[in-house]
DNA sequence: CTCTCTGCAAAATTTTTGCACTGCT
DNA sequence: AGCAGTGCAAAAATTTTGCAGAGAG
């Protein structure tokens, strides 16, 4: 997680311009454990950026993205979602209310291992999905 | 891998009627191993099948995965993929041509237990991706 | 013969793009 | 002042839906 000044050095050394829009996209971010969609993300912003808009959401996460500062999430619903923590960790969905949560770090090397010698891909990258119910809706039921 | 009677048991079993385009829906899926998506799947089967349409496609594969005969695939592009090998194994995405590999099971017993402690979530299924660069990139560049 | 399925076209959803204006540096 | 960035609206891409006619049981 950055501050706002390591974020503005980081966009400066790399070409980008530093505005509210950019710094406001990281902050909230930065600030929540809900890994939100854009659409969520442009929810949270539109009150205080009311000029905000889906393109500047979306430009904003690819350039984060493309800076190492985030990740993108995909649990295969229609839309992306984002997650400013960028330590390696896994991430759950609940079945029943949707909510994605992070899964500390799982020590797999030897798995990434196996894969490259089953598979004859040299890995770069890997992300693992678990699914289930969470804790509030089981004790719903 | 089904043959064709036993899918149309299955259907009738079900409650589905057996028409030509699930059956060869099925069948592109059972004869490839390069993980299509719906436009992939279309343009295979309009050949012989000129009316076919992509609303028969997504329809079909949302039975046939509600059925358990296929996995929906999510490496994170626009559109899904899908596999007709239902057999535990997770994927691998070539970052340079796009391609999607099978990679055989990894023993994760452990890993989803694991998983389970720390999130307080029941695990009901999960989904690994790899990504990285295949033989063929490699020998290319 | 009934009722589901197909296939077309239109709608819905998410993301991308073009372009005039704004505002960093 | 120059040029990248913003924001609008339109376009693109994928998937879903409504409905009339076709076809499986």
């Amino acid at each position: 997680m950055l501050n706002n000044q390591e974020l503005t050095a980081l966009l400066r050394q790399n070409g980008y311009k530093v505005t509210p829009q950019r710094l406001a996209v990281y902050e909230a971010l930065a600030n929540t454990k809900q890994h939100p969609s854009a659409e969520m993300l442009f929810g949270t912003l539109q009150p205080k950026y009311p000029s905000m808009s889906f393109a500047t959401v979306y430009k904003t996460v690819e350039i984060l993205n493309k800076l190492g500062l985030i990740q993108i999430i995909n649990t295969g619903e229609d839309s992306f979602r984002y997650d400013a923590d960028i330590s390696e960790h896994s991430h759950v969905q609940c079945t029943v209310c949707g909510r994605v949560d992070d899964v500390p770090a799982l020590n797999d090397r030897s798995l990434v291992v196996k894969v490259e010698e089953a598979s004859g891909y040299s890995i770069d990258k890997h992300q693992f999905y678990f699914f289930g119910v969470c804790e509030k809706c089981r004790k719903k039921h």
